[in-house]
DNA sequence: GACGTACTGGAGAGCGCTCTCCGACAGCGA
DNA sequence: TCGCTGTCGGAGAGCGCTCTCCAGTACGTC
């Protein structure tokens, strides 16, 4: 078994012609169920699987898609990209988009853009054809790779608004419901002096589910809430909780705009003495696995991260399909998933 | 620009045939200086990007690897594979091989193969010739996969030696003496009654930190050290702390056989009031960002991740490039780092 | 019985590239 | 002058597949 066995081998034992083989494989058209059935035997007697290339070469389809997590400044320490996942929400997207994919046979070429040189290489791949399309995660507000992209008009969706529009599609979740849902909660339980750890300033999903946050405080009576800027990880919440306490030691409930700085503002509580939820409440935001690993367990506003990374995979085929497909956004409704911390 | 320009429309911009073109492109054989600059020229007029169908189809070779997770029995409650980066390890995994082959234009493709269908999918995918080659992180000792592929004669390397032997390459760290760098540090710094959170004794991983820890705790003078099986999740060494705690409530000094386990342990540790390193010195294993993330931050055997899995790389590209390279190992050494929690 | 129609299978032309030949030509020694 | 060697560019044959024709057959209709 040198060489591997090809259509023409496939058709000679068949005894039929190698359109028909491809037809059998390709269900396309009507063939008789008899040489279907001696197609089929042919095919698993020699064992024959398609060969790719030959068949991207023609349909000018590969069969794979882009997952590229752009925008991280990365580690300075390190010549490895990656830390992204430090955040375990970004394994929640590789994970909900794999899992779309997967039954479909298509699989997710892993790529990071994390320097501008990088953001080169990774469009340069692109339109090297090697992928349909790509779906993007994009986590700072300079990053210009939404851009390129529609500009390369290839099929892409991004996971969350791009701070400024550009004609992308994207899917994302309702950051300023999340927010509400989040002080709605606080309040209710009875917080009197709320605060907020924000995410950066300088993305929508840190001002919207800031503003979501005040606006339905301002409602409840809360017109000012003290705020202190994360950049969504541990460390910066642990900062933003020592600055908070310091400023207003009587704080007894906080919003963490994501659940990692929650995580970091818990352990900074814990070290200040304050008894979670007893003197403080605190909301985190994403239902990630750190959130579960809080102690006590974080009370969490839920970005249904699986189903919208399944969605994305939707939308791209969508586009891959039909390629003046309308460019297209989807907001998903966040929800509170309660556990103990408020 | 309907069609993109091929190497036919690049020959006739600059006056020369494809096979020059190709050349020039490809490096190949000594052109002519002038002929090259000429033909460098008419690559940039007409934008010509190679199509990569059409060169695999006759070299043969797709210029993609498959990075693979295999064997975790994923949730039970989601069809979403990629729980795994709930550990922040496997992000390093992925950091270290793609900062080792983006370099090099190579973008590995993420599969998980989490269900005997999924398995079977994932060999099917890379049976039809999609990949070069695979890298294959396994977490299970039962996983079949390693033997799939060294069946297949697919070039592979495996992060860490499979439970049982098979002719495949593997990168791996010296778990034992990870387990004896953690031994002597806990007893340099005074421990008198250590313990061991272990991982699962059914992969080499856990076995052999296991066994490098116990053997240097008897050197020592600890011929026997309570132990209490986990399964390197922050959940299972919270379970794994609390028996050890009943079991013997005098403990000093404990090492998790990885970091999650011991965010968990240092969790129920403060629960029952436990100061550390004060009363109870820990030490975990992998130095991933949940060393960090622990309070006070962790003393942890260091897995050099990210060159294991640059290491992996190059050994998969050697296996591609020399079908015939023999089966290689590559055993890194761990080092202590020290940080406060022993 | 002649014709139109529907359906099925085969022939063959590429898709864009690489790579092996082969030919052209220059340089050099005899 | 002839031929030999070495260098460099071109011709052209595929790589394995899809898909558009086209031919053959069966059937129904008038």
């Amino acid at each position: 078994m040198s060489a591997p066995p090809t259509l023409e081998d496939v058709a000679r034992a068949a005894g039929v012609s190698r359109a028909t083989v491809s037809r059998v494989i390709n269900g396309i058209r009507n063939v008789d169920l008899a040489i279907q059935e001696k197609v089929k035997q042919a095919i698993a007697l020699t064992g024959y699987v398609p060969n790719q290339a030959a068949r991207s070469l023609v349909t000018r389809r590969t069969g794979t898609i882009a997952l590229i997590v752009s925008g991280a400044g990365s580690s300075e320490e390190s010549p490895f990209p990656g830390h992204v996942f430090a955040d375990p929400f970004f394994g929640r997207v590789a994970g909900g988009v794999v899992g779309f994919l997967r039954p479909l046979g298509i699989y997710p070429i892993l790529m990071f853009a994390d320097t501008p040189e990088t953001r080169d290489q990774v469009i340069g791949y692109l339109r090297r054809g090697n992928v349909d399309g790509a779906i993007l995660v994009s986590i700072s507000a300079e990053d210009t790779l939404p851009k390129l992209l529609a500009d390369a008009s290839l099929p892409a969706v991004l996971f969350a608004r791009p701070a400024r529009p550009i004609p992308i599609s994207y899917v994302d979740v309702g950051h300023r419901a999340g927010g509400k849902l989040a002080a709605d909660h606080l309040v209710a339980r009875g917080c009197r002096r709320p605060a907020t750890i924000s995410g950066p300033l300088d993305v929508p999903a840190g001002q919207d589910r800031l503003a979501g946050f005040q606006e339905a405080m301002a409602v409840h009576g809360h017109p000012y809430v003290p705020c202190a800027e994360g950049n969504f990880t541990l460390h910066s919440g642990e900062v933003a909780m020592e600055r908070l306490l310091a400023e207003h030691p009587d704080i007894d409930g906080v919003f963490a705009a994501n659940d990692l700085m929650a995580q970091g503002a818990l352990l900074v509580l814990r070290q200040h003495g304050r008894s979670v939820p007893g003197d403080v409440a605190m909301v985190g935001f994403d239902d990630s696995s750190a959130a579960l690993a809080c102690r006590p367990p974080l009370t969490t506003v839920r970005h249904p991260v699986e189903d919208m990374a399944a969605e994305m995979g939707r939308l791209l085929l969508t586009h891959i399909e039909h390629p003046d497909h309308p460019v297209t956004s989807r907001i998903f409704e966040p929800t509170l998933v309660i556990r103990e911390s408020a």
